[in-house]
RNA sequence: GCGGGUAUGGCGGAAUUGGCAGACGCGCUAGACUUAGGAUCUAGUGUCUUGUACGUGGGGGUUCAAGUCCCUCUACCCGCACCA
């Protein structure tokens, strides 16, 4: 016998695979098909991380089941390179992005290859590529077409003494990352996507997709629908300030309103208003404030009283306070709100701290002590024509009532905001618009894609909060396409998310130049069968994708309205310390380092094994060391195969019981107990002096997915010329599945105190029989009255005695 | 803060969804083989006050029966819109 030598092994089967284009999808348009997608990965500078081949091992064991099924399948592998990183490491280092994206990508791909993970290589796509991002820039202009691509004044973080703007990532505690200099938001006018034009159906489509359970909550409540009303409040100034509410039943309970500090108010009405200076302040120190910082509740609420303007609450006529704060956002519902202290605890802490009235009107609290928000079953109280009524049929009754004054209607707001396209950075796709002093923005005709990056001597921002770009006088400079009169190029590009929204596309016609893909290719290909990635891109990519999915629906270039029929989840690998990898940490494991020790094999069975795939688990070097033994074990097996093509009476129940549990698992992400049964069936295999030919074919077939070098190294050592990748996935019999004889537990009082061995289908009668002349079951109830017996076949046997 | 999730031996985890808690692996202990062992093989391994005992993050409840269902508390992880 030969030793697992598993580098010459490894390599040896990956050149095969190469040479004999395996795992090429061919466009056969007439077999079955299946697409299986993993996210494509950032080709970052540091090398493929142990998190990465955690989810691209798990749906290469789908893969290779399914092509052993029969089906046509589609694996595909491709490179999401725009990004800040990159263009931060090019900056430094004075390098070109696509150079280093470049050098990135092939040690990227090397180490992916060297996992033996079956992607049609022959579809590589690279997002950062001109003849990708051509398609990108092509969907963005249908985008602006048909109107949902629009200007607006949004704020970036920006750097008082770089003079940069940065990424929110780049702000680490309100200062800037690089210099600690002082970040502001500096109002910048943006590309936005109106991506909330598609909530309804964003939310809707869900219904109908296999994604597990808190990818959908997640997306829905990220998208935040809520009904509610909008309100007119008369002020002392003869306006009407809109409120958005979902409580619009404890409008009586309104003492006082709140403004965003953004408020036009208070530039409508600055003469009117005594304390513009006080307020002025305030939105100064809001400014510099994010969202997430606003809004967070442990902090002391902060806010500043409109002094000279007062609004009416139209409930009840009585005048009341308008106060400016921080915690109402001016991108949610109308900017500002009617606050209920008694029953919103964010009201009630800014009641609390300004002494302003608490008028409960909802009874079952002591809403003076403390805020009562658990309404549900509650009666109105101190309202008026509400009085008596719960909190629904207040609801109801109040939104009649105010609609018919003509005082408010209903209205279903979103918490998703339209989608900031616009990037002041060089590393992103040219966004492909020229503005005319006389036809204004203006779409390139298609003929000029991919409307390419120019070179430009340095990549850094400029100090004016412009791209890169925009130093670039020659290619600024350009005609209108409508006109033909002098204009300029948009200097801003795409966000990274551009690219990965319709990557999964591309890869079913990636050559094609005439269309990002053919509806031939769609037709057969989309949509993608499943979908995994991590949690971490539940709300934004998978929102953005599904979003721009729909458009190209919508315009009847693509042909189903979801681009993924599932999704699930992997969970990260963590340090061995259970702490995040990290250089800083000095707990990162190098892929390359196991796979050179153990094996690429062991490395894949090892991520699989490890634990529950949707959780995240710490790294274990031991454990590799488990998994490297178990594949040991399964090399000697060699020796001892005899020439019987069946099963042996002795494994039979076992082989089926295996086949029908390990297919099962691995459909159900659950990798690591379908290993934990191979694991146990060799055991038993071990128990044998030898074992069938066919016990070890099964065998090697349902661990190829996992371990495919090993498994085809001893395949061809049994003699056969073919490979496991060209069998048939192994079929089970149900009647060989179940004992017909079983151990069953016998409780005393609901505690196990012995176990019985009888017939599966055996009566109560019978476990009766043999459970009292039971010794042990006897000791406990002897001298007892029987009161109860609960016998679940198949099951247990529970006797209730006093 | 908001939204989502998680908690089981020394460690990673399993448990047909309300029916024998701890499968499988690691680690550990003992033994065999060996010049040697960080190799291999064999056996054992939840805890303790060793019994009508205790045990699935803490507390309470429903049930003949609870890791699983209900209430409540705590801790940790992911996302929060310019990281990808």
């Amino acid at each position: 016998m030969q030793d697992y030598l598993h580098l010459e092994i490894e390599k040896k089967w990956q050149d095969i695979w190469d040479e004999k284009e395996t795992f090429k999808a061919y466009n056969d348009y007439t077999k079955p098909k299946y697409y299986p997608l993993v996210e494509f990965p950032y080709p970052s500078g540091q090398g493929l991380h142990v998190g990465h081949p955690r989810p691209y091992t798990a749906l290469d064991i789908v893969a290779r089941k399914r092509r052993m099924e029969g089906y046509n399948v589609l694996y595909p592998m491709g490179w999401d390179a725009f990004g800040l990183p990159t263009e931060n490491y090019a900056i430094k280092n004075k390098i070109h992005p696509a150079v280093v994206t470049e050098q990135n990508i092939k040690r990227f791909k090397g180490q992916l290859k060297s996992l033996g993970l079956s992607f049609d290589w022959s579809r590589e796509i690279n997002s950062t590529d001109p003849k990708y991002y051509k398609w990108t820039q092509w969907i963005f202009l249908k985008l602006f077409e048909k109107g949902l691509a629009y200007k607006k004044e949004m704020d970036i973080n920006w750097c008082t003494s770089c003079k940069v703007g940065l990424a929110n990532e780049e702000v680490v505690g309100g200062v800037c990352e690089r210099c600690g200099g002082a970040v502001i938001k500096k109002a910048k006018s943006q590309w936005m996507l109106k991506i909330t034009e598609y909530a309804e159906r964003l939310i809707n489509d869900l219904d109908d997709l296999d994604y597990i359970e808190r990818v959908k909550t997640q997306q829905k409540n990220w998208i935040g629908r809520s009904e509610g009303m909008e309100v007119d409040f008369r002020t002392t100034s003869g306006d009407n300030l809109r409120v958005y509410t979902t409580r619009p039943d404890t409008i009586y309970g309104a003492t006082y309103m709140v403004l965003s500090p953004e408020h036009p108010m208070l530039e409508e009405r600055a003469n009117l208003i005594e304390n513009l200076d006080a307020l002025q302040a305030y939105r100064d120190e809001a400014r510099r404030k994010s969202d997430f910082e606003r809004t967070e509740l442990n902090k002391e609420k902060t806010g500043v009283e409109i002094k000279g303007i007062r609004a009416v609450n139209p409930a009840n006529d009585e005048e009341i306070p308008i106060w400016i704060s921080d915690y109402v956002l001016m991108s949610y519902g109308t900017g500002a709100i009617m606050a209920v202290p008694a029953h919103d605890s964010r009201d009630w802490e800014f009641a609390k701290k300004f002494e302003l009235p608490i008028i409960e009107v909802v009874q079952g609290g002591d809403v003076q002590e403390a805020v009562y928000t658990d309404t549900d079953k509650g009666i109105m109280v101190n309202s008026d024509i509400l009085n008596g009524l719960n909190v629904q049929e207040a609801i109801e009754k109040i939104s009649d009532y105010l609609t018919d004054k003509g005082l408010g209607e209903r209205k279903v707001n979103y918490k998703l905001r339209d989608w900031v396209f616009s990037r002041q950075r060089y590393w992103g796709e040219p966004i492909p618009l020229v503005n005319c002093p006389t036809c204004g923005w203006v779409a390139l005709p298609e003929s000029e894609l991919p409307l390419t990056l120019p070179e430009v001597e340095s990549y850094e921002p400029t100090d004016n909060g412009e791209s890169p770009l925009a130093a670039m006088d020659e290619w600024i400079e350009t005609t209108c396409p409508k006109c033909g009169g002098p204009a300029h190029r948009e200097t801003d590009t795409m966000p990274q998310w551009a690219g990965s929204s319709w990557y999964f596309l591309r890869y079913c016609d990636p050559d094609n130049d005439d269309i990002f893909a053919s509806m031939e290719a769609l037709n057969y290909w989309m949509p993608v069968d499943w979908y995994n990635g991590g949690m971490e891109h539940t709300t934004l990519h998978l929102l953005y994708s599904r979003f721009w999915h729909k458009f190209l629906f919508d315009i009847g270039v693509v042909n189903t309205k979801e681009p993924y029929m599932k999704r699930t989840s992997h969970g990260m690998i963590m340090g061995e310390n259970n702490e995040k990898m990290s250089k800083s940490r000095g707990n990162v494991v190098n892929p390359d380092d196991i796979i050179q020790e153990f094996g690429a094999d062991t490395l894949r069975l090892y991520e699989m094994f490890i634990g529950d795939f949707e959780k995240s688990v710490p790294w274990s070097d031991n454990s590799v060391k488990g998994c490297r033994r178990f594949l040991d074990r399964i090399w000697t097996l060699q020796e001892n195969v005899t020439d019987d093509a069946g099963y042996s009476k002795t494994l039979e129940v076992a082989m089926h019981k295996a086949i029908k549990k390990v297919s099962e698992d691995y459909e159900n992400l659950k990798f690591n107990t379908a290993i934990a049964t191979l694991m146990a069936l060799l055991n038993d295999f071990k128990k044998q002096t030898a074992i069938t030919e066919g016990e070890m074919k099964t065998f090697l077939i349902l661990l190829n997915p996992v371990a495919p070098h090993i498994t085809e190294e001893l395949w061809q050592v049994l003699g056969y010329d073919n490979m496991v990748a060209d069998q048939t996935w192994p079929a089970y019999d149900e009647a060989k599945v179940i004992d017909d004889v079983i151990e069953m537990a016998v409780q005393v009082n609901g505690k196990v105190r012995s176990t019985i061995t009888l017939a599966i289908d055996a009566t109560q009668v019978m476990a009766h029989e043999l459970a009292f002349v039971d010794e042990k079951v006897l000791q406990f109830t002897e001298g007892k009255r029987v009161v109860k017996e609960i016998y679940i076949p198949g099951k247990i046997y529970n006797i209730v005695v006093k």
